[in-house]
Order: structure tokens, then sequence, then C-alpha cells
DNA sequence: ACCATTAGTTTCCTATTGGAAAGTACAGTC
DNA sequence: GACTGTACTTTCCAATAGGAAACTAATGGT
């Protein structure tokens, strides 16, 4: 019998589901990664230093996620009084605890892009 | 000077965001990682295992994510020959390079929930 | 004949995402 | 007084993502 009986259903797998979920609802889109990935790289960056190092991002996008992100604690915006003022954003300690994650993500990324074109070269050779 | 100078971008740094970017085309959307993430904890699953399994995603999502992973060779499709046909949907081999990053990503949101959840706590009682 | 089950597809709709361009505000430079 | 630079916000629009419901198709059970 067994109708509508959940399989896989053990309580990790559960929250392991639920981690994804919440942890997706942060930092989905095209941008939060890419521009909290800058920041862990380097340091402290101005709002145009960000929109010329995230390539392709607008000003519209980039002001939102900073939002976004300083409203999650993971990065930090500091107002410097220079003329013309400044604004300083770095990533938080907090922010700092996606780094293993942003790791993986970039280090799949890079042998995922080898492997395309692996399969290209054979392609051509064989 | 330096005008437009690119403060941050070393060609590690470069290739990293490049990574990001790469893996984020396969893996973005509401759903993809919440498959994998069930195929990775379990076995084989149908279909209408899948369909129940994974919370909330409905009959059209589910078969276009599962058909854009299966392109990508992250997941394999078998059809057995049982009456009525079921399909056994499995993580790859390919696919199971994903498990460090699915780990990552669960581990970080189930702790993010605990901070919010401490937070809360610490709101009631302050 | 009628219902159930597996595995989908198709249609129609809304919501969210994302982008381009222009505008705001303030201060220093030529 | 015009132009440059920083740091945004606003508006308007297009594309994509996502969801509910109905439908197809094959087969087995009662």
């Amino acid at each position: 019998m067994k109708k509508n009986a959940e399989v896989n259903a053990s309580p990790i797998c559960q929250a392991r589901m639920t981690g994804i979920s919440d942890a997706m609802s942060l930092l989905s889109g095209k941008w939060k990664l890419l521009i909290l990935g800058t920041l862990i790289c380097g340091v402290k960056l101005g709002y145009m230093d960000l929109l010329r190092e995230v390539g392709g991002i607008g000003t519209k996008m980039l002001s939102k996620e900073l939002q976004d992100l300083e409203m999650n604690n993971l990065i930090s915006r500091t107002v410097k009084d220079t003329k013309p003022v400044t604004v300083e954003y770095a990533i938080t300690d907090y922010g700092k605890t996606l780094e293993p994650l942003i790791d993986e993500l970039a280090k799949w990324g890079i042998s995922y892009r080898q492997s395309v074109i692996n399969e290209w070269t054979m392609t051509a050779e064989g």
C-alpha cells in the first residue's frame, strides 16, 4: 500500500532541504553571490568600484542588492566624509561565513567550464 | 589618476567570478538545487516520488527542471518497463560532484535559521 | 464503463527579475 | 557657469520564472 508515502524524507534530509531553501532566499538572483565574491576576494570597495568590478551590473540592481545584503548583515556600508562623499562596502564577519560556500561554487564553476572545453577539444579531435 | 581602474580584478579573482556565473547559470532558480539535494540524499526516485518529496513543486516545473538537469548530465532518467511505466531519476557521478556545494549550502542555511531563532529569543528575553 | 496510477504536456495567467536611461543631490575643478 | 565625480533613486519597459488547472496517453483494477 503505502500510498503517498514520503520515500526519502528522513529528518536530516528534511532539515537539509529547509536549509537549502533558507539559504537561497537570501542569496538568490543574478548578482548577490557575485557581489559577495568580489568583496570577499578583496578589500573595501566604493560604489563606483563595485559598479566596475561586478561586470555588467547597473546602478539600480547594485543599489538594491547592496541594501538587501546589508539588511541581512552580510555586508557593511560606511559613509566616509570625503568630498565628494564616498561609501565603503565591506564584507562582515557574518558574510565571511559564506566563504566556504562561495569557494565551492567558484571551484565547481571553474571545473565545469574546463569540462566543457575538454568535450569540445575531444569533438574537434575525434 | 587611475580613472576607471579595476581595483580588485586579479586573474584569480576574475576566474572565480566567471566560475560563480557559470555555476549559477546551471543551478539558478527555485528548484534545481532542491531536486539535486533530494536525489543526493536518497536513492532513485520516480516522478511522483519527487513530486511528493520536493514540497510545493508542480508538475510543469518538475518536468522542466528534470529535463534541464538531465541535459547537463547532472541526473539520469531511466524508463522501466513496468505497467504503468515508471521512470527512475538518479543523480549521476557528475551530479555528485555538487555534493560539497550542496552540503555547504544546506549547512549555511541551517545555521542561518538557527541564528534567526536566537535573535528572536534574545529579543523576547531582553 | 469508470476510476486510479504513472508520467508527463499545454495553456493561461501573474509575479518577480532585471535593465536602460534619466533625474537628484552635493561638492570640487576649470 | 559648465563640467566632473560620487552615490544614488525613479520610471518605464521587457523578459523570465513560476504556478494552477486542464488535458493526453497508456494500462490495470473492479
